[in-house]
RNA sequence: GUGGUUUUAGCUCAGUUGGUUAGAGCGCCUGAUUGUGGUUCAGGAGGUCGUGGGUUCGAGCCCCAUAUUCCACCCCA
Protein backbone atom coordinates (compact mmCIF):
# COMPACT_ATOMS: atom_id res chain seq x y z
CA UNK A 1 0.00 0.00 0.00
CA UNK A 2 1.51 3.20 -1.02
CA UNK A 3 1.48 5.88 1.39
CA UNK A 4 2.10 9.88 1.36
CA UNK A 5 5.09 10.03 3.95
CA UNK A 6 4.37 13.52 6.12
CA UNK A 7 5.18 14.57 9.68
CA UNK A 8 3.11 15.43 12.67
CA UNK A 9 1.49 18.90 12.87
CA UNK A 10 3.97 21.77 14.41
CA UNK A 11 7.33 19.44 13.86
CA UNK A 12 9.70 20.42 11.02
CA UNK A 13 12.61 18.70 9.64
CA UNK A 14 15.86 20.18 8.93
CA UNK A 15 18.44 19.80 6.07
CA UNK A 16 21.88 20.62 6.16
CA UNK A 17 21.45 24.45 5.70
CA UNK A 18 19.10 24.49 8.38
CA UNK A 19 21.09 22.22 10.84
CA UNK A 20 24.36 24.41 10.32
CA UNK A 21 22.38 27.34 10.91
CA UNK A 22 20.67 26.12 14.30
CA UNK A 23 24.07 24.17 15.17
CA UNK A 24 25.90 28.36 14.55
CA UNK A 25 23.15 30.11 16.84
CA UNK A 26 23.88 26.90 19.91
CA UNK A 27 27.31 27.29 19.17
CA UNK A 28 27.27 30.72 19.82
CA UNK A 29 25.08 30.26 23.31
CA UNK A 30 26.45 27.71 24.55
CA UNK A 31 30.37 29.47 24.33
CA UNK A 32 28.85 32.03 25.96
CA UNK A 33 27.15 29.87 28.68
CA UNK A 34 31.06 28.15 29.67
CA UNK A 35 32.40 31.55 29.60
CA UNK A 36 30.25 32.33 32.21
CA UNK A 37 30.88 29.02 34.61
CA UNK A 38 27.72 27.57 33.71
CA UNK A 39 28.06 23.44 33.25
CA UNK A 40 25.63 21.50 31.02
CA UNK A 41 23.09 19.03 32.40
CA UNK A 42 20.82 16.84 30.18
CA UNK A 43 17.61 15.17 30.91
CA UNK A 44 15.08 12.66 29.69
CA UNK A 45 12.97 14.29 27.07
CA UNK A 46 10.12 11.96 29.46
CA UNK A 47 9.19 12.74 32.72
CA UNK A 48 6.67 11.41 34.79
CA UNK A 49 3.36 13.18 34.74
CA UNK A 50 3.30 13.31 38.28
CA UNK A 51 6.59 15.99 38.03
CA UNK A 52 4.94 17.76 34.93
CA UNK A 53 1.34 18.74 36.05
CA UNK A 54 0.00 21.25 38.04
CA UNK A 55 3.39 23.02 37.37
CA UNK A 56 2.18 25.35 34.38
CA UNK A 57 -1.51 26.26 35.65
CA UNK A 58 -3.87 24.98 34.29
CA UNK A 59 -3.58 26.12 30.62
CA UNK A 60 -0.38 24.54 30.99
CA UNK A 61 -1.70 21.05 31.77
CA UNK A 62 -3.67 20.68 29.08
CA UNK A 63 -0.54 21.43 26.68
CA UNK A 64 1.17 18.60 27.87
CA UNK A 65 1.68 15.66 25.59
CA UNK A 66 1.35 12.35 27.14
CA UNK A 67 2.51 9.22 26.53
CA UNK A 68 0.20 6.55 26.58
CA UNK A 69 1.32 3.27 29.45
CA UNK A 70 3.33 0.31 27.95
CA UNK A 71 1.01 -3.39 27.18
CA UNK A 72 -2.28 -3.48 27.91
CA UNK A 73 -2.93 0.12 28.61
CA UNK A 74 -6.63 -0.36 29.42
CA UNK A 75 -5.72 -3.35 31.81
CA UNK A 76 -6.86 -0.42 35.33
CA UNK A 77 -10.05 0.17 33.38
CA UNK A 78 -11.21 -2.52 32.86
CA UNK A 79 -10.34 -4.37 36.40
CA UNK A 80 -12.79 -1.75 37.66
CA UNK A 81 -15.41 -3.36 39.39
CA UNK A 82 -18.57 -2.36 37.01
CA UNK A 83 -15.94 -1.62 34.29
CA UNK A 84 -17.39 -2.03 31.17
CA UNK A 85 -20.56 0.10 32.08
CA UNK A 86 -18.87 2.59 33.43
CA UNK A 87 -16.27 2.93 30.85
CA UNK A 88 -18.63 5.23 29.00
CA UNK A 89 -18.98 7.56 31.79
CA UNK A 90 -15.43 8.36 32.68
CA UNK A 91 -14.58 11.61 31.09
CA UNK A 92 -11.03 12.25 29.60
CA UNK A 93 -9.99 13.56 32.83
CA UNK A 94 -10.74 10.56 34.69
CA UNK A 95 -9.11 8.20 32.35
CA UNK A 96 -6.27 10.14 31.50
CA UNK A 97 -4.03 8.87 35.23
CA UNK A 98 -5.43 5.11 34.76
CA UNK A 99 -3.59 4.82 30.77
CA UNK A 100 -0.63 7.64 31.01
CA UNK A 101 2.15 8.17 33.39
CA UNK A 102 4.47 9.64 31.24
CA UNK A 103 4.86 12.87 29.39
CA UNK A 104 7.09 14.60 27.26
CA UNK A 105 8.94 17.56 28.98
CA UNK A 106 7.07 21.10 28.55
CA UNK A 107 9.90 23.35 29.20
CA UNK A 108 14.14 22.61 31.34
CA UNK A 109 13.17 24.83 34.28
CA UNK A 110 10.81 22.08 36.25
CA UNK A 111 12.93 18.53 34.94
CA UNK A 112 15.64 20.71 36.42
CA UNK A 113 14.25 21.77 39.98
CA UNK A 114 13.31 17.82 39.62
CA UNK A 115 17.41 17.28 38.94
CA UNK A 116 18.69 19.16 41.42
CA UNK A 117 16.18 18.03 44.70
CA UNK A 118 17.16 14.09 43.57
CA UNK A 119 20.85 15.37 43.07
CA UNK A 120 21.11 18.09 46.01
CA UNK A 121 23.65 15.78 48.02
CA UNK A 122 26.06 15.90 45.07
CA UNK A 123 25.43 19.47 43.62
CA UNK A 124 27.66 22.28 45.05
CA UNK A 125 25.41 25.57 45.82
CA UNK A 126 25.04 28.03 44.25
CA UNK A 127 24.71 25.50 41.20
CA UNK A 128 24.97 27.38 37.64
CA UNK A 129 23.64 24.97 35.00
CA UNK A 130 22.95 24.90 31.51
CA UNK A 131 20.60 22.67 29.24
CA UNK A 132 20.09 22.82 25.60
CA UNK A 133 17.50 20.36 24.41
CA UNK A 134 13.76 20.22 22.81
CA UNK A 135 10.46 20.92 24.47
CA UNK A 136 7.19 20.11 23.59
CA UNK A 137 3.64 21.55 24.20
CA UNK A 138 0.26 20.38 22.45
CA UNK A 139 -0.30 24.19 21.03
CA UNK A 140 -2.11 25.10 17.78
CA UNK A 141 0.90 25.78 15.63
CA UNK A 142 1.85 28.64 13.99
CA UNK A 143 4.50 31.75 12.79
CA UNK A 144 7.15 31.31 15.75
CA UNK A 145 5.10 28.77 17.37
CA UNK A 146 5.99 24.68 17.19
CA UNK A 147 4.90 21.54 18.67
CA UNK A 148 8.67 20.68 19.41
CA UNK A 149 11.28 23.69 19.68
CA UNK A 150 14.27 24.14 21.58
CA UNK A 151 15.24 25.93 24.33
CA UNK A 152 18.42 27.22 25.83
CA UNK A 153 18.39 27.49 29.52
CA UNK A 154 20.80 28.64 32.24
CA UNK A 155 20.21 28.86 35.88
CA UNK A 156 21.80 29.46 38.84
CA UNK A 157 19.93 27.76 41.87
CA UNK A 158 20.58 28.21 45.85
CA UNK A 159 21.89 31.50 45.86
CA UNK A 160 19.46 34.97 46.68
CA UNK A 161 22.20 37.29 45.08
CA UNK A 162 21.06 39.77 42.54
CA UNK A 163 24.29 38.88 41.45
CA UNK A 164 23.47 36.57 39.64
CA UNK A 165 20.56 38.43 37.34
CA UNK A 166 22.64 40.29 36.64
CA UNK A 167 25.27 37.83 35.21
CA UNK A 168 22.24 35.71 33.29
CA UNK A 169 21.16 39.69 31.74
CA UNK A 170 24.80 40.15 30.79
CA UNK A 171 24.74 36.28 28.74
CA UNK A 172 21.44 37.97 27.15
CA UNK A 173 23.58 40.81 25.78
CA UNK A 174 26.65 39.14 24.55
CA UNK A 175 24.80 36.23 23.10
CA UNK A 176 22.14 39.23 20.93
CA UNK A 177 25.44 41.13 20.02
CA UNK A 178 27.22 38.46 19.13
CA UNK A 179 24.57 37.24 16.73
CA UNK A 180 24.01 40.64 15.67
CA UNK A 181 20.64 40.67 16.41
CA UNK A 182 18.95 44.02 17.93
CA UNK A 183 17.19 43.45 21.10
CA UNK A 184 15.51 44.89 23.90
CA UNK A 185 15.54 43.26 27.55
CA UNK A 186 12.46 44.06 29.49
CA UNK A 187 12.62 43.85 33.28
CA UNK A 188 10.53 44.12 35.89
CA UNK A 189 9.70 42.31 39.90
CA UNK A 190 7.03 40.27 40.58
CA UNK A 191 6.64 41.88 43.83
CA UNK A 192 6.07 45.10 42.45
CA UNK A 193 3.25 43.32 40.83
CA UNK A 194 2.24 41.57 44.19
CA UNK A 195 1.86 45.25 45.67
CA UNK A 196 -0.12 46.14 43.00
CA UNK A 197 -2.44 43.33 43.64
CA UNK A 198 -2.56 43.73 47.56
CA UNK A 199 -3.46 47.58 47.05
CA UNK A 200 -5.78 46.74 44.71
CA UNK A 201 -7.49 44.50 47.36
CA UNK A 202 -5.82 41.22 47.52
CA UNK A 203 -2.43 39.33 46.30
CA UNK A 204 -5.18 37.01 44.98
CA UNK A 205 -5.55 39.16 41.84
CA UNK A 206 -2.32 38.69 41.60
CA UNK A 207 -2.39 36.44 38.41
CA UNK A 208 -5.64 38.02 36.95
CA UNK A 209 -3.73 41.27 37.05
CA UNK A 210 -1.12 40.07 35.86
CA UNK A 211 -2.53 38.53 32.30
CA UNK A 212 -4.09 41.56 31.77
CA UNK A 213 -1.39 44.12 32.06
CA UNK A 214 1.34 41.78 30.33
CA UNK A 215 -1.32 42.49 27.09
CA UNK A 216 -0.85 46.54 27.01
CA UNK A 217 1.41 46.64 24.54
CA UNK A 218 -0.50 44.37 22.36
CA UNK A 219 -4.26 45.68 22.83
CA UNK A 220 -4.16 49.33 24.41
CA UNK A 221 -4.96 50.51 27.58
CA UNK A 222 -8.74 50.48 27.32
CA UNK A 223 -8.93 47.33 26.35
CA UNK A 224 -7.10 46.56 29.56
CA UNK A 225 -9.49 47.83 31.25
CA UNK A 226 -12.15 46.21 29.86
CA UNK A 227 -11.12 42.84 30.18
CA UNK A 228 -9.72 43.59 34.16
CA UNK A 229 -13.36 45.18 34.74
CA UNK A 230 -15.17 41.69 33.00
CA UNK A 231 -12.77 39.62 35.65
CA UNK A 232 -14.44 41.43 38.25
CA UNK A 233 -11.74 43.61 39.36
CA UNK A 234 -14.03 46.70 41.30
CA UNK A 235 -13.84 50.69 40.08
CA UNK A 236 -11.53 51.65 43.16
CA UNK A 237 -8.83 49.17 41.74
CA UNK A 238 -9.03 50.04 38.20
CA UNK A 239 -8.11 53.07 39.06
CA UNK A 240 -5.10 51.72 41.00
CA UNK A 241 -4.32 49.83 38.01
CA UNK A 242 -4.71 53.10 35.20
CA UNK A 243 -2.33 54.84 37.44
CA UNK A 244 0.13 52.02 36.98
CA UNK A 245 -0.12 51.89 33.22
CA UNK A 246 0.40 55.28 32.38
CA UNK A 247 3.85 55.16 34.01
CA UNK A 248 6.53 55.91 31.54
CA UNK A 249 9.18 53.09 31.39
CA UNK A 250 11.41 54.52 33.73
CA UNK A 251 12.86 53.74 37.05
CA UNK A 252 12.12 57.40 38.08
CA UNK A 253 8.44 56.09 37.78
CA UNK A 254 8.89 54.06 41.05
CA UNK A 255 8.54 57.24 43.07
CA UNK A 256 4.96 57.08 41.53
CA UNK A 257 4.46 53.05 42.27
CA UNK A 258 5.05 53.99 45.80
CA UNK A 259 1.64 55.83 46.31
CA UNK A 260 0.00 53.76 44.35
CA UNK A 261 0.98 50.78 46.17
CA UNK A 262 0.71 52.68 49.65
CA UNK A 263 4.54 51.44 49.93
CA UNK A 264 3.02 47.88 51.13
CA UNK A 265 5.98 45.34 52.27
CA UNK A 266 6.02 43.68 48.72
CA UNK A 267 6.41 47.65 46.94
CA UNK A 268 9.72 48.18 49.57
CA UNK A 269 11.23 44.25 48.76
CA UNK A 270 10.50 45.24 44.87
CA UNK A 271 11.93 48.48 44.45
CA UNK A 272 14.96 47.42 47.09
CA UNK A 273 15.95 44.30 44.17
CA UNK A 274 15.46 46.36 41.35
CA UNK A 275 17.36 49.44 42.36
CA UNK A 276 20.34 47.07 43.20
CA UNK A 277 19.93 45.08 40.43
CA UNK A 278 20.12 48.26 38.43
CA UNK A 279 23.59 49.34 40.27
CA UNK A 280 25.32 45.97 38.67
CA UNK A 281 24.14 46.59 35.15
CA UNK A 282 25.22 50.43 35.16
CA UNK A 283 27.67 50.76 32.63
CA UNK A 284 28.17 46.84 32.17
CA UNK A 285 25.99 46.27 28.97
CA UNK A 286 25.31 47.19 25.44
CA UNK A 287 21.39 46.09 25.56
CA UNK A 288 18.86 48.10 25.67
CA UNK A 289 17.57 47.48 28.84
CA UNK A 290 14.07 48.57 29.84
CA UNK A 291 12.39 48.61 33.35
CA UNK A 292 8.70 47.99 32.14
CA UNK A 293 6.42 47.68 34.57
CA UNK A 294 3.35 46.22 32.54
CA UNK A 295 5.61 43.22 31.96
CA UNK A 296 4.19 40.17 33.76
CA UNK A 297 4.91 36.93 31.93
CA UNK A 298 2.54 33.84 32.29
CA UNK A 299 4.50 31.17 34.41
CA UNK A 300 3.67 30.37 37.60
CA UNK A 301 6.43 30.14 39.41
CA UNK A 302 8.29 33.61 39.61
CA UNK A 303 8.59 35.31 42.42
CA UNK A 304 10.99 38.33 42.22
CA UNK A 305 13.02 39.45 38.91
CA UNK A 306 11.44 38.61 35.51
CA UNK A 307 12.79 39.39 32.12
CA UNK A 308 11.76 39.09 28.76
CA UNK A 309 13.75 39.40 25.37
CA UNK A 310 12.21 40.77 22.12
CA UNK A 311 13.97 41.15 18.91
CA UNK A 312 13.85 44.89 17.71
CA UNK A 313 14.29 44.39 14.10
CA UNK A 314 11.60 41.47 12.13
CA UNK A 315 8.10 40.85 11.97
CA UNK A 316 8.20 38.13 14.94
CA UNK A 317 6.66 40.18 18.00
CA UNK A 318 6.81 37.32 20.07
CA UNK A 319 9.34 37.34 23.01
CA UNK A 320 12.69 34.90 21.68
CA UNK A 321 14.05 34.29 25.37
CA UNK A 322 12.54 35.12 28.57
CA UNK A 323 13.38 34.09 32.28
CA UNK A 324 12.97 35.00 36.01
CA UNK A 325 13.82 34.59 39.88
CA UNK A 326 11.52 31.64 41.38
CA UNK A 327 11.38 31.18 45.52
CA UNK A 328 9.99 28.25 45.40
CA UNK A 329 10.76 25.85 42.87
CA UNK A 330 11.95 22.84 45.08
CA UNK A 331 9.12 22.84 47.25
CA UNK A 332 6.70 21.27 45.74
CA UNK A 333 9.60 18.36 45.29
CA UNK A 334 10.51 18.74 49.26
CA UNK A 335 13.27 20.61 49.31
CA UNK A 336 12.92 24.28 51.31
CA UNK A 337 14.77 27.54 51.19
CA UNK A 338 16.30 27.14 48.08
CA UNK A 339 16.20 30.14 45.62
CA UNK A 340 16.79 30.31 41.99
CA UNK A 341 16.89 32.20 38.76
CA UNK A 342 17.36 31.45 34.81
CA UNK A 343 17.11 32.30 31.59
CA UNK A 344 15.73 30.53 28.44
CA UNK A 345 16.80 31.08 24.80
CA UNK A 346 13.74 30.31 22.39
CA UNK A 347 16.29 28.59 19.48
CA UNK A 348 13.76 28.41 17.11
CA UNK A 349 12.50 31.78 17.11
CA UNK A 350 15.63 33.24 17.24
CA UNK A 351 16.60 31.31 14.08
CA UNK A 352 13.72 33.00 12.72
CA UNK A 353 14.86 36.04 13.45
CA UNK A 354 18.27 35.46 12.14
CA UNK A 355 16.21 34.52 8.87
CA UNK A 356 14.33 36.90 8.47
CA UNK A 357 17.27 39.70 8.90
CA UNK A 358 19.79 37.77 6.90
CA UNK A 359 22.34 37.52 9.68
CA UNK A 360 23.77 34.17 9.51
CA UNK A 361 27.62 34.25 8.35
CA UNK A 362 27.85 33.94 4.29
CA UNK A 363 30.03 30.63 3.99
CA UNK A 364 27.55 28.71 6.70
CA UNK A 365 25.94 26.06 4.13
CA UNK A 366 29.91 25.67 2.40
CA UNK A 367 30.31 22.09 2.01
CA UNK A 368 33.60 21.67 4.10
CA UNK A 369 35.46 19.58 1.49
CA UNK A 370 37.92 22.06 -0.41
CA UNK A 371 38.31 19.48 -4.13
CA UNK A 372 36.67 17.16 -5.72
CA UNK A 373 38.39 14.56 -7.86
CA UNK A 374 36.61 14.13 -11.49
CA UNK A 375 37.57 11.06 -13.56
CA UNK A 376 36.43 9.55 -16.44
CA UNK A 377 37.09 5.51 -15.95
CA UNK A 378 38.07 3.42 -13.25
CA UNK A 379 41.83 3.98 -12.67
CA UNK A 380 41.32 8.09 -13.09
CA UNK A 381 38.59 7.37 -9.78
CA UNK A 382 41.21 5.29 -7.86
CA UNK A 383 44.05 7.80 -8.37
CA UNK A 384 41.69 10.20 -7.09
CA UNK A 385 41.10 7.93 -4.08
CA UNK A 386 44.22 8.16 -3.35
CA UNK A 387 44.74 11.47 -3.23
CA UNK A 388 41.60 12.37 -1.40
CA UNK A 389 43.30 9.92 1.39
CA UNK A 390 46.31 11.68 1.32
CA UNK A 391 44.87 14.97 1.57
CA UNK A 392 42.70 14.01 4.59
CA UNK A 393 45.58 12.67 5.96
CA UNK A 394 46.88 16.32 5.78
CA UNK A 395 43.63 17.70 7.47
CA UNK A 396 42.13 18.77 4.26
CA UNK A 397 38.50 17.40 3.52
CA UNK A 398 38.46 16.13 0.23
CA UNK A 399 36.18 13.54 -1.73
CA UNK A 400 35.58 11.78 -5.08
CA UNK A 401 33.06 11.49 -7.50
CA UNK A 402 31.64 8.43 -6.76
CA UNK A 403 30.19 7.38 -10.45
CA UNK A 404 32.22 6.20 -13.31
CA UNK A 405 30.94 9.20 -15.98
CA UNK A 406 32.63 10.38 -19.10
CA UNK A 407 30.56 13.65 -18.51
CA UNK A 408 32.89 15.87 -16.84
CA UNK A 409 30.21 18.53 -16.98
CA UNK A 410 27.85 16.60 -15.20
CA UNK A 411 31.05 16.10 -12.05
CA UNK A 412 31.35 19.74 -12.51
CA UNK A 413 27.87 20.39 -11.66
CA UNK A 414 27.80 18.52 -9.02
CA UNK A 415 30.66 20.54 -7.24
CA UNK A 416 29.67 23.89 -7.84
CA UNK A 417 26.07 23.10 -6.72
CA UNK A 418 27.83 21.91 -3.15
CA UNK A 419 29.72 24.71 -3.09
CA UNK A 420 33.19 23.05 -3.64
CA UNK A 421 35.78 25.32 -4.65
CA UNK A 422 38.28 23.10 -6.47
CA UNK A 423 37.64 19.94 -8.96
CA UNK A 424 41.03 17.99 -9.68
CA UNK A 425 40.57 15.86 -13.22
CA UNK A 426 42.32 12.90 -13.21
CA UNK A 427 42.29 11.10 -16.87
CA UNK A 428 44.93 9.37 -19.09
CA UNK A 429 47.44 11.96 -19.87
CA UNK A 430 47.30 13.09 -16.24
CA UNK A 431 47.47 9.65 -14.66
CA UNK A 432 50.92 8.97 -17.01
CA UNK A 433 52.28 12.08 -15.82
CA UNK A 434 51.33 11.84 -12.31
CA UNK A 435 49.72 15.33 -12.29
CA UNK A 436 46.62 16.53 -11.16
CA UNK A 437 44.75 19.31 -13.87
CA UNK A 438 43.47 21.60 -11.12
CA UNK A 439 40.46 23.75 -11.73
CA UNK A 440 39.65 26.91 -9.04
CA UNK A 441 35.76 26.63 -10.49
CA UNK A 442 35.00 30.38 -9.23
CA UNK A 443 37.28 32.24 -12.16
CA UNK A 444 37.38 28.79 -14.11
CA UNK A 445 41.29 29.12 -14.28
CA UNK A 446 43.35 26.00 -14.22
CA UNK A 447 46.95 24.62 -13.93
CA UNK A 448 48.26 21.06 -13.97
CA UNK A 449 50.17 20.19 -10.59
CA UNK A 450 51.48 17.45 -8.45
CA UNK A 451 49.55 15.87 -5.76
CA UNK A 452 52.49 17.30 -3.38
CA UNK A 453 51.82 21.31 -4.62
CA UNK A 454 47.53 20.75 -4.39
CA UNK A 455 49.03 19.36 -0.59
CA UNK A 456 50.83 23.07 -0.33
CA UNK A 457 48.17 24.83 -2.08
CA UNK A 458 44.94 24.00 0.01
CA UNK A 459 47.06 23.04 2.94
CA UNK A 460 46.30 26.42 5.12
C1' G B 1 -9.54 24.49 23.03
C1' U B 2 -12.44 28.80 19.65
C1' G B 3 -12.87 31.37 14.80
C1' G B 4 -10.95 32.01 9.92
C1' U B 5 -7.48 30.54 5.90
C1' U B 6 -4.38 27.38 2.67
C1' U B 7 -3.40 22.79 -0.21
C1' U B 8 -2.90 21.92 -8.26
C1' A B 9 4.46 19.34 -11.53
C1' G B 10 10.70 19.11 -7.61
C1' C B 11 9.73 24.87 -6.33
C1' U B 12 6.53 29.47 -6.93
C1' C B 13 1.83 29.85 -8.66
C1' A B 14 -2.45 30.37 -12.90
C1' G B 15 -6.92 27.51 -13.92
C1' U B 16 -13.45 31.79 -16.14
C1' U B 17 -20.74 30.32 -14.60
C1' G B 18 -19.06 22.52 -13.40
C1' G B 19 -17.86 20.63 -19.96
C1' U B 20 -12.88 17.18 -24.57
C1' U B 21 -6.21 15.55 -23.55
C1' A B 22 -5.21 20.50 -16.37
C1' G B 23 -1.21 25.19 -17.83
C1' A B 24 3.16 28.95 -17.05
C1' G B 25 7.91 30.41 -15.04
C1' C B 26 11.99 28.40 -12.63
C1' G B 27 14.39 23.76 -11.79
C1' C B 28 15.45 18.73 -13.76
C1' C B 29 16.89 15.28 -17.97
C1' U B 30 18.81 14.75 -23.25
C1' G B 31 21.36 16.89 -27.36
C1' A B 32 24.21 20.91 -30.01
C1' U B 33 29.74 20.20 -26.97
C1' U B 34 31.99 11.47 -27.21
C1' G B 35 37.84 15.67 -21.38
C1' U B 36 35.62 21.27 -19.02
C1' G B 37 30.20 23.87 -15.38
C1' G B 38 27.45 28.52 -14.25
C1' U B 39 25.43 31.74 -21.09
C1' U B 40 22.51 30.40 -25.44
C1' C B 41 19.46 27.24 -28.59
C1' A B 42 16.49 22.77 -29.58
C1' G B 43 13.91 18.75 -27.58
C1' G B 44 11.99 15.75 -23.34
C1' A B 45 10.25 13.74 -18.71
C1' G B 46 7.30 14.78 -14.57
C1' G B 47 0.39 15.82 -11.82
C1' U B 48 -4.31 9.53 -8.23
C1' C B 49 -5.55 18.39 -8.56
C1' G B 50 -3.96 16.95 0.16
C1' U B 51 -7.01 12.36 1.55
C1' G B 52 -11.86 9.81 1.87
C1' G B 53 -16.89 10.08 0.77
C1' G B 54 -21.20 12.54 -1.79
C1' U B 55 -24.17 15.43 -5.68
C1' U B 56 -24.04 15.21 -11.23
C1' C B 57 -24.51 12.53 -17.78
C1' G B 58 -19.86 15.02 -16.33
C1' A B 59 -16.07 17.73 -10.52
C1' G B 60 -9.46 20.90 -9.91
C1' C B 61 -14.20 23.94 -9.40
C1' C B 62 -20.35 22.34 -5.70
C1' C B 63 -21.53 19.59 -0.60
C1' C B 64 -19.72 16.66 3.86
C1' A B 65 -15.74 14.63 6.71
C1' U B 66 -10.55 14.49 7.75
C1' A B 67 -5.39 15.95 7.46
C1' U B 68 -2.19 19.97 6.60
C1' U B 69 -0.49 25.45 6.07
C1' C B 70 -0.80 30.18 7.72
C1' C B 71 -3.46 33.89 10.78
C1' A B 72 -6.37 35.93 14.97
C1' C B 73 -7.84 34.45 19.98
C1' C B 74 -6.25 31.55 24.56
C1' C B 75 -1.53 31.12 26.11
C1' C B 76 3.53 31.02 25.37
C1' A B 77 10.02 30.28 23.54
Amino acid sequence: MLQKPSIPQGTRDFGPTEVLQRKYVLNCIENVFKQAGFMPIETPSMENLSTLTGKYGSEGDQLLYKIINSGDFMKKITEGNDATNSLGNLTSKQILPLIAEKGLRYDLTIPFARYVVMNRNNIQFPFKRYQMQPVWRADRPQKGRYREFWQCDADIIGSDSLLNEFELLLIYDQVFQQLNVPVTIKINNRKILSALAEACGSIELLNTIAIGIDKLDKIGLDKVIDELKNEGINDQAIEKIKAYLHLPKRIDSINELEHICNNNASFVKGKEEIEALLVYLKNRTHTAIEIDFSLARGLGYYTGTIVEVQANAGTLKMSIGGGGRYDNLTNIFGLNGVSGVGISFGLDRICDVLNELNLYPQNLNAKSSKILFCHFEKEGQLKGLDYTLLLRANGIAAEVYPDITKKIGKQLDYANALNIPFVGMIGENEITEDKIMVKELISGNQTEMSISDLIKKLGH
